[in-house]
RNA sequence: GGCGGCGUAGCCAAGUGGCUAAGGCAGUGGUCUGCAAAACCAUUAUUCAUCGGUUCGACUCCGAUCGCCGCCUCCA
């Protein structure tokens, strides 16, 4: 089985071969910390963090660097807004960031660089720029040279004239030519500033992730991510930066996720539609965030709906009630008696590891992978319906490796971490309370019901479950008594 | 204007030229049940925006048209 990858740059999915054999070096571009992170940059990091669990699950040694961005324009209006200084702005976004990965469940990356950590390597990787003639001064300013970079536009498929004639680009009297990029910017006064050989000033926003990235990847690596919105200009002129001083392929792989919109728009501050991560995390479970993300393609948009969310949740829920009921089954069964799995099935059932990498193969086919686990889920139910009181071994057998098996494969997508028996019951007790009802109270309604019922007095026993079902309370009669459970989603 | 992408059932969504167009949600009929619920079984696209072309064969490749979205300015 060989891994494809969707190459932005060549447009097409190819092979995927590491340079080194069994190694992958990915290089992610963060955030820039200076606002709460929204359901969009959810979407990035939980795609790269199932990409990263994948590759680990394949048996690759993966390094994983994701950036923060803490110096630039947005941060210095923002912390002025705020009459505070940059840094603080900054360690406060990176917290806040920090805290959602967690409540998300994202693994972190190997390496975090800051670019105010580097600015010694970004200030170095200029000079080079400079010598190499890529790249001139101008006062204080240094800018990249566009015209000097033959394969400008190779990633973003455009090329400088069209882009000239564009002519939304803001004409800056210092420049050679209006397409050419701020790497290194001279400060004004009260502005956060280092010293550099073209006097006090900071970093562009495109050298950081060319200077760190190179300082713990090396001058090419496997695969650089980001969103699409990346593509131009930010990576665009990585390439030309990297390249242009080092004179090598800078990556091997571009891997571009899609946006989260709202009503089919891009989520974006200046529409005023967008969700945090937070405010996402007190209505649903990061699972189900996870359930709703991974159920579409990493490259298409997905767009963000109650309806959406309450889909992926009724979804998680019939995984985990599977695996509950699978939970529940008696330790051991007859040793002797026949299966009442059916050889489809038994098929199905066994053949889930080898369909859903097949599916993961194919350049993180999530959702189709997601549509294996379900088939899989059908045939164990199935199952679960015809099984005796007292089971045979084998099916027991199958039923619990199934199991198993599909929370090992769920895990890359951080999904069905729970035990289901505690996931089931935690749900409950919460939406319990959510409602302030007390399970002693429902016991001694279905007790009244099931008195009721022995007096086949049904008038009486429905009247009764129409009030817990108000309460939202479902029943179930059983050959063993009248269980209960809140109604989930 | 330049460039990129998308259009598959009521909704969401997968589909790497050829086997019955996955899967989820919702709906309908049935099994079970005193009736229900849950679960299960069955059912819901002769058709993949439209029109042409290539091919023995296309949802899949090519072209045109319509509609939607994104990038070209900070953006995950």
């Amino acid at each position: 089985m060989t891994l494809s990858i969707y190459n932005t740059e060549t447009g097409k999915k190819s092979i995927f071969q590491p340079l080194a054999e069994g190694q992958v070096k990915l290089y992610v571009c963060g955030i820039t910390a200076y606002d709460y992170c929204h359901i969009g940059h959810a979407r990035s990091t939980l795609v790269f963090d199932m990409i990263v669990r994948y590759l680990r699950y394949r048996g690759y040694q993966v390094t994983y660097v994701r950036n923060f961005t803490d110096i630039d324009d947005k941060i210095i209006n923002r912390a002025n807004e705020q009459h505070t200084t940059t840094k603080e702005l900054a360690n406060k976004f990176i917290n806040a960031f920090h805290e959602d990965m967690a409540a998300l469940g994202v693994t972190p990356p190997d390496i975090e660089p800051m670019a105010t950590e580097h600015i010694d390597e970004i200030i170095s990787m200029i000079e080079t720029l400079i010598h190499n003639g890529y790249a001139y001064q101008q006062g204080s300013d240094v800018y990249y040279r566009v015209d000097r970079f033959k394969a400008y536009g190779r990633l973003s498929k455009r090329n400088i004239e069209d882009m000239k004639a564009g002519a939304r680009i803001s004409i800056n009297e210092k420049k050679e030519n209006p397409l050419d990029f701020a790497l290194w910017k001279g400060s004004k006064p009260g502005e956060p500033s280092w010293d550099s050989p073209w006097g006090q000033g900071r970093p562009g926003w495109h050298i950081e992730c060319s200077a760190m990235s190179r300082k713990y990847l090396g001058d090419t690596f496997d695969i650089h991510g980001g969103g699409k919105d990346l593509i131009f200009p930010h990576h665009e002129n990585e390439i030309a930066q990297s390249e242009g001083a080092t004179g090598k392929t800078f990556v091997k792989s571009w891997i571009h996720h899609g946006f989260v919109t709202i009503k089919d728009e891009k989520m974006s501050k200046s529409l005023g539609n967008f969700l945090t991560i937070r405010e996402i995390l007190k209505k649903y479970s990061a699972e189900v965030l996870r359930f709703f993300i991974f159920s579409s393609h990493y490259r298409s948009p997905l767009d963000f709906s109650a309806t959406a969310m309450e889909q992926a949740e009724t979804g998680l829920n019939r995984l985990y009630s599977c695996l509950a009921e699978i939970a529940k089954l008696p330790a051991t069964g007859d040793p002797g008696k026949a299966q009442a799995a059916g050889k489809k099935n038994i098929k199905k059932i066994n053949s889930l590891d080898q369909r859903f990498c097949q599916a993961m193969d194919n350049d993180f086919n999530t959702a189709q992978g997601l549509g294996h686990i379900f088939e899989v889920i059908k045939a164990l139910n199935t199952i679960l319906q015809s099984l005796p009181p007292i089971p045979a071994q084998a099916d027991l057998e199958l039923l619990r490796g199934a199991a198993k098996n599909i929370r090992e494969l769920a895990a890359i997508m951080g999904l069905l971490s729970h035990d289901p028996l505690n996931f089931i019951a935690e749900k409950q007790k919460q939406i319990l309370a959510d409602l302030n009802l007390e399970p002693g109270a429902i016991e001694r309604l279905i007790q009244q019901r099931d008195e009721a019922r022995k007096e086949k007095n049904w008038a009486r026993a429905d009247e009764l479950r129409n009030k817990l079902a108000e309460m939202n309370i479902e029943i179930k009669d059983g050959t063993e008594g009248t269980s209960w459970q809140v109604k989930l989603g």
